[in-house]
DNA sequence: TAATTATGTAACCGCTGGAGTTACGTCTTT
DNA sequence: AAAGACGTAACTCCAGCGGTTACATAATTA
């Protein structure tokens, strides 16, 4: 299981900002109403998801974040790779022996398929945008 | 990232075993010193392993672990879920709130696109086997 | 211009889970 | 009966996530 929750959380922000696309910026404390958390959590998402250009984040009075872009061309993929960062699956805490022919060449055996495994969540993730999404959510 | 490395531990022990497939058992010690760590750590996989039905243990003097089948029959698949379970991304840590219609239904309709994102990666896990993995490593 | 209300970020805390280790009971071979 | 293997409990250490407070900074607006 992956480490945080950050991905399925920055789903739901995005989610949000969607609904409000066009018209007016979202705050973090509103956005923490509904996640259930605290405003600064959902910060610090922010953060990576605007160096991601994800979203734009509007300063003071009256500011708040919006999207950097159309609901239609945001996918799951970029928000995993945002939130989660690009590695999958992690590898050994230790070096393995060296002396083992197993340990001496494990991790380049394991790295083919295992690539092939994330790229073919990472299609799949891209073919979800946040357009449909909000198509199940009621007004 | 996925919250451990035993995945990546288990392809290693496995492969291990598919080398002496056959011939003899191994022992949890001689694992842990290719691994480089501890011989209860290997165990505590084996323990996951063999539930799944992809090793047994021999007791005893002489014992240690074997594959409970063929090489070419035991794929990535089968070992991720028996390491990491069935559950790849992590939800909400705390209820979100039902007064928004996002935190509502976010649930509901972001489990399609992830569980197809799942399904897709485990496809790509089930099409290498552990005969795959040998063929690339040194006699 | 001053009050208000946002973001940005540092700092700290508590919790959980992985991993390492020791210890010991049990089982099978020799 | 001794040796050497697994099974498992119990403990520790540590990293990372998530929650919280606090405060500097920025932009709106009355």
């Amino acid at each position: 299981m992956l480490g945080s929750s950050r991905f399925v959380i920055g789903i739901h922000v995005l989610t949000i900002l969607a609904r409000a696309h066009g018209r007016h910026p979202v705050c973090s404390t509103f956005i923490a109403q509904s996640v259930n958390t605290n405003p600064v959590v959902i910060r610090r998402l922010m953060a990576n998801m605007e160096q991601h250009s994800l979203v734009r984040s509007l300063a003071g009075r009256k500011g708040g974040f919006i999207l950097a872009r159309q609901p239609k061309d945001i996918t799951l993929k970029e928000i995993f790779t945002a939130l989660e960062g690009a590695e999958l699956f992690r590898m050994h805490g230790r070096e393995p022996s060296k002396e083992c022919p197993v340990g001496a060449s494990i991790a380049r055996v394991v790295s083919g398929p295992l690539k092939l495994a994330e790229e073919a969540m990472n299609s799949a993730l891209a073919r979800t945008t946040l357009k449909d999404l909000l198509t199940e959510i009621p007004v």
